[in-house]
DNA sequence: AAAAGAATGAAATTTAATTACATAATTATC
DNA sequence: GATAATTATGTAATTAAATTTCATTCTTTT
C-alpha cells in the first residue's frame, strides 16, 4: 500500500476503510485535489474539521513521509484532466461526456490494480498455468468473454485448454478434476453460485484451483491460489464492467509469464504462430489519415 | 508569465538568460526534477551550491509564491510513475517487471485514445445500432472476443445480435444483408481477408457497415461509418494486444450511447436486467479491515 | 459493564522556509 | 579606468508550518 503514483486512486479505494476523521479528510482532498495541494495542513485541517494532526496521520497512513509529501504526491496524479473518481453514466450525459467518463473509470481501475498488483499470487499462478496439463478457464456472464480470451490465449501453448459456461458442464468437468489439472475460475464478485460450487468440487480432486476474484469471498475461499484486484466496485454502472478490463489486463499478464518461464523455445513459437497469421492480412496500404 | 502547468519546459527555455546562481539550480532541478520534488529548499541548495535564498528567489522569479509551491509545479509537470512509452516485454523481465509494462502498455493506449476519440463516429454509429433491426459483430482471432462480448452487451437490448467467426458464416450473413441491418466490423488492422471480403459484401446489400480500426485500411474504405482509433501498433508485443482493450471500452460506449438514446424505459429495462442476476449471488459478507 | 485498544486533539517542539539586511559582484556612466 | 548605481548573493533573524508528544475521548472486545 505504498506506490506514489496515483494517491487520488488510492483515496478513492481505502474509502470505506477509513476512520471517521481520515474520511473527513479524504472527502474533502477528493472534493477538490486541486486546492488541496496548495492549502496549509492547518486550511485543509480546518475544511475537514478536524485538527493538523490528524491530517498529518491521515497522509503518513497513505505512505507519504508528511504532508508536504502528500502534497507531492496529490500534484502528480492530478494529470492531464483525467477524472480521478469512479463516475456514473446518467441521462444528461451526451456523445461528448459519457465516453470520457466511461475511459476515465477504466483507466482509473488499472491505474489502482497497478498499485497493489499481487506479484506472488501471479507468480504463483504461472507456475501453476506452466506445469499444468490441462487448463479449464471457467466464467459466467461478463467473465464468460474473459474466459474465453484465456482460452484464446493460452491454446497457443502446446496445453489443452477449455472453456465452458454451461452450468452442467461447469460441475461435471470440476467435478472430474485430475492432478495436473488447472481450475481458473474468474469472477468479479466471487459470489456467482454456479463458479463457487463448481471451485468446491475442484477442490474436493487433486486438481489445482486459482480464481481471480475478490479475495474476500466464498470462491476465493474455496481455491487454493487467488488473483485479488483491488477494484472500485461500481455497481451502479450496469453497463459497462470495469473489472472486466482488469481481468484481460491480469490474463495477458499470466500468458506473458507462462512464455517467460518456457524460455527461448516459448518465445520462438510464438513468433511462429505470429508469422502464420501474416497470409491473412492484406498488404499495408500508405498511411492516410481519417478525421 | 506564469504556466505553471510546464516548469521545466519554462526552466529550460529560461536556462540563457539565468544568473549565475540561478543556472546552477536550474542544471540541478532539470538534471534530477523527480528527486527535486522530494528534497528540501536547504538539500537543493546545497546542491547546487547556493544559498537557501537563492533557491527561493529562483522560485519566485518562475512564478512560484514561494519553494512549496515550486515543488507543487514541479510534480505536476512530472506524471505518475507512468512509464508513456510502450515498452516491450524481453526475456529478463521477472514478475516484478512485466506485469507493470503490460500495464502500463494499456494506459497509455487508453489514455491516446481518450485524446482523439472520434466522437462524431461514435455519436454516428450508435445512430446505427439504435435504429437497427439486426446487428452482427464480426471480428476473427483476438478481435473474435470483443465481438463476442458486444454481442453479449447488445443482447440486452431487445434487438436481433450475433456474432460469428466462421468464413462462411461471415461471408453468407453479409451477402444476405438487408436494411435495417448494421454489420459491424472489429479488426485491429483493418487487413484481415475475411473480414475485408465480408464487408465489401454487405457494402453491396441494403445494409449499413460500420468498421472499428485503422482508418487507413481496407476495411475502413468498405465502410459506412469507421470508428478509427489511434491505437500504438506494439506488433513486436504479440502476446498482449492494447488495441482490443481500447476496442472493449469502445463497445461499451456504445453500448452506453444506445441505453441513452433509449431513454427511461432503455435504463429501466437495464436495471431489470441487473435485478434479475441478485438471486445467482452468494450473500456478501464482511470485508476485512486492511492496514 | 469493564478493560483494552484505537482514534483524536491541545500544546509543545522541531523543522523548514522566508524576510531583512549586509556584502559582494556586475554594469553603467563619467 | 575609476566610481556610482544596480543587481545578485549570502548570513543571520524571523516567521510560518509541520510534526511529535501526551492526555483525553471514543470504539471495540471480552
Amino acid at each position: 500500500m505504498s506506490n506514489e503514483s496515483n494517491v487520488l486512486a488510492q483515496i478513492q479505494s481505502a474509502l470505506p476503510r477509513l476512520s471517521k476523521s481520515d474520511r473527513k479528510i479524504a472527502e474533502v482532498v477528493l472534493t477538490d485535489p486541486e486546492a488541496a495541494t496548495r492549502a496549509s495542513i492547518a486550511h485543509l485541517a480546518q475544511q475537514a474539521g478536524v485538527s493538523e494532526p490528524s491530517v498529518n496521520r491521515f497522509c503518513k497512513r497513505l505512505g507519504a513521509t508528511g504532508y508536504p509529501d502528500f502534497k507531492i504526491w496529490l500534484a502528480r496524479s492530478l494529470v492531464s484532466g483525467l477524472q480521478y473518481m469512479s463516475q456514473v453514466v446518467d441521462a444528461e450525459d451526451t456523445v461528448d461526456t459519457y465516453p470520457t467518463k466511461l475511459l476515465d473509470n477504466t483507466i482509473n481501475a488499472l491505474m489502482l490494480a497497478r498499485e497493489n498488483l499481487p506479484a506472488p499470487a501471479i507468480e504463483s499462478a504461472v507456475g501453476h498455468l506452466h506445469a499444468a496439463r490441462r487448463i479449464y478457464f471457467f466464467g459466467v456472464g461478463t467473465s464468460a468473454a474473459v474466459a474465453r480470451d484465456a482460452e484464446h490465449k493460452f491454446f497457443r501453448f502446446q496445453t489443452s485448454v477449455a472453456t465452458h459456461t454451461d452450468p452442467l458442464m461447469l460441475r461435471m468437468l470440476s467435478a472430474g478434476g485430475q492432478e495436473d489439472d488447472v481450475f481458473f475460475f474468474i469472477s468479479h464478485t466471487g459470489r456467482t453460485q454456479v463458479i463457487v460450487e463448481a471451485a468446491e468440487l475442484a477442490a474436493t480432486t487433486g486438481a489445482t484451483v486459482i480464481a481471480m476474484t475478490d479475495p474476500a469471498s466464498p470462491l476465493a475461499d474455496a481455491s487454493h491460489c487467488v488473483i485479488g484486484l483491488d477494484i472500485p466496485e461500481n455497481t451502479e454502472d450496469y453497463l459497462a464492467m470495469t473489472s472486466r478490463i482488469v481481468h484481460l489486463v491480469v490474463i495477458d499478464m499470466l500468458v506473458t509469464g507462462v512464455t517467460l518461464k518456457r524460455g527461448a523455445e516459448g518465445i520462438e513459437h510464438l513468433a511462429r504462430m505470429k508469422e502464420s497469421l501474416l497470409p491473412t492480412r492484406l498488404p499495408k496500404q500508405k498511411k492516410r489519415r481519417k478525421t
